[in-house]
RNA sequence: GCGCAGGUGGCAGAGCGGUCAAUUGCAUUAGACUGUAAAUCUAACGCCUCUACGGCUACGGAGGUUCGAAUCCUCCCCUGCGCA
């Protein structure tokens, strides 16, 4: 059951109490932890409350992959985890079917405009491409020019070539019009709606997911409309094979950056009979505002929306103005094991050298355990580069603790009449 | 004193006549991270610069051999281990 207590008068922006099939309970607009394994990697169970923690997502294709057979003997999420009051939700898998595929061969992430560098969208060649080269006799092998002043290496002009078909080769999803195949250690195995519904059956979360194709911001007008029309297609076979009465099934809406498909989606899943509503894919980094507005048009107003893998702190704005009640992602505890610390003032880097021997407090006035412990950016510092594991918890601590915290702020203010002022009051910090 | 093994960029440690300004790791610096392939990844990392497939100076020191030396030879200095 879904009651929004307050609408916002000069944005879509509303905030209530959701109370899953199952009996429990988040305030919404609310941020879901990511614990794809069933567990927020560097926060242990029982310190989740401490972290203010009411919502956790975890992920049915790394679950399935992880568990194998054991799958049979799983508790139930909340048993497993440890955490008998926490509202769980799981993934379907849609997402991996982007990020082990094509999110691999087009070296990006969801959100678009962001060339993952990770995945080796370089034009030049690092030493190990070169290496790979070399390793590859015949005609395209490394060409000498034997003058002055010694040989010399030029990179070939086929590497580009190279490069491509390395990037294909990273693909590890076959998608057909029944599911997605997954490249694993055990060879290819199928994951569909049907499937995907059993397993998120067996891991018994309270909110789960449709299974839908998460498309990549490189896909073109064409690719996302035939993969609009799988999600579609899937989404009914979601709802027809589900048993469980005691979990709410979200449908997903997609369709890319594009208007038309965005709007038919959000109509297309919005008439189906959900119990609330995901928005997922892309959203391109500059309009994810009006793509949100967009998804969310054809939605009833009175069930809950989601918006998967979102995000930053000036996201999570865009989303809640444009009338989404619930968020996931992995940014704050990511990016806390990476030295990225969250504060109202925006996000600065532990691992910087600035913050070598500094005495201030991660957070000024933050009461969460870590700053509460009297833990300094310069305890950080040294942590992080001592290699202390310590580190990424008490910033995973403090991050998650931060994002709880905001979002609370952000509902009382809803809940206020004053969400246009906290918005305004929030950016404005960011931007200095 | 004798014997052996060594002295390479901030450190460790490859290279052993030309594709070597020198593999790699660590450290450092910068950047990234949006339904977690991620406690990860990428880049830079001698100096100068017109940022180049450029110039300069470099593999303990000084000489030498060679068209060409971190790589070979001679002497010197230093370090470790063993024997006195």
């Amino acid at each position: 059951m879904f009651s929004i207590l307050k609408k916002d008068n000069n944005s879509r922006a509303r905030s209530g109490t959701l109370t899953t099939f199952s009996g429990r309970t988040v305030e919404t607009p609310a941020y879901a932890i990511v614990g794809t394994h069933a567990e927020v990697r560097c926060l242990p169970a029982e310190k989740m409350k401490d972290a203010r923690v009411q919502l956790i997502i975890a992920n049915t294709y790394h679950l399935w992959q992880r568990l194998g057979k054991d799958i049979e003997k799983f508790q139930g999420l909340h048993a497993e985890m440890n955490t008998p009051d926490m509202v769980i939700m799981t993934d379907s898998g849609g997402f991996q079917v982007f990020s082990l595929g094509f999110g691999r061969e087009h070296g990006v992430g969801k959100v678009g405009g962001i060339r993952n560098s990770s995945v080796g969208t370089e034009r030049s060649p690092s030493p190990a491409d070169r290496a790979a080269l070399r390793s590859h006799p015949g005609e395209s092998d490394v060409r000498r020019i034997p003058s002055s002043p010694g040989f010399r290496e030029f990179p070939p002009d086929d590497f580009l070539i190279h490069n491509e078909r390395n990037m294909r080769d990273k693909n590890l999803v076959r998608i057909t019009e029944e599911g997605a195949y997954f490249m694993t250690d055990d060879g290819e195995r199928f994951l569909g709606p049907k499937l995907s519904m059993e397993i998120q059956e067996k891991l018994g979360a309270d909110i789960i997911l449709a299974f839908d194709e998460c498309t990549s911001p490189e896909h073109e007008y064409e690719y996302q409309k035939q993969a609009l029309a799988r999600t579609h297609r899937w989404a009914e076979e979601c709802i027809a094979v589900k048993t469980r009465n005691d979990q709410m099934l979200y449908g997903i809406v997609q369709g890319g950056v594009f208007e038309d498909l965005r709007k038919e989606s959000s109509r297309y899943i919005g008439n189906l009979p959900f119990d609330g509503f995901a928005i997922g894919g892309s959203f391109g980094e500059g309009k994810m505002r009006e793509v949100i507005g967009w998804s969310v048009s054809g939605l009833p107003e009175e069930k809950p929306r989601h918006l998967l893998g979102i995000g930053k702190i000036e996201n999570i704005l865009d989303g809640v103005a444009e009338g989404i009640d619930t968020f996931d992602c992995v940014i704050p505890t990511r990016e806390a094991r990476h030295g990225g610390v969250w504060t109202r003032e925006g996000r600065f880097d532990a691992k910087k050298s600035a913050n070598k021997n500094s005495d201030a407090p991660i957070e000024k006035g933050c009461v969460c355990p870590t700053c509460a412990m009297g833990v300094t950016r310069g305890m950080l510092f040294d942590m992080f580069h001592s290699k202390d594991l310590r580190a990424g918890e008490y910033a995973t601590m403090h991050n998650i603790f931060f994002f709880n915290t905001f979002m609370s702020e952000m509902r009382r203010a809803i809940q206020n009449g004053m969400f246009r002022e906290f918005e305004k009051e929030t950016r404005g910090k960011l931007k200095k």
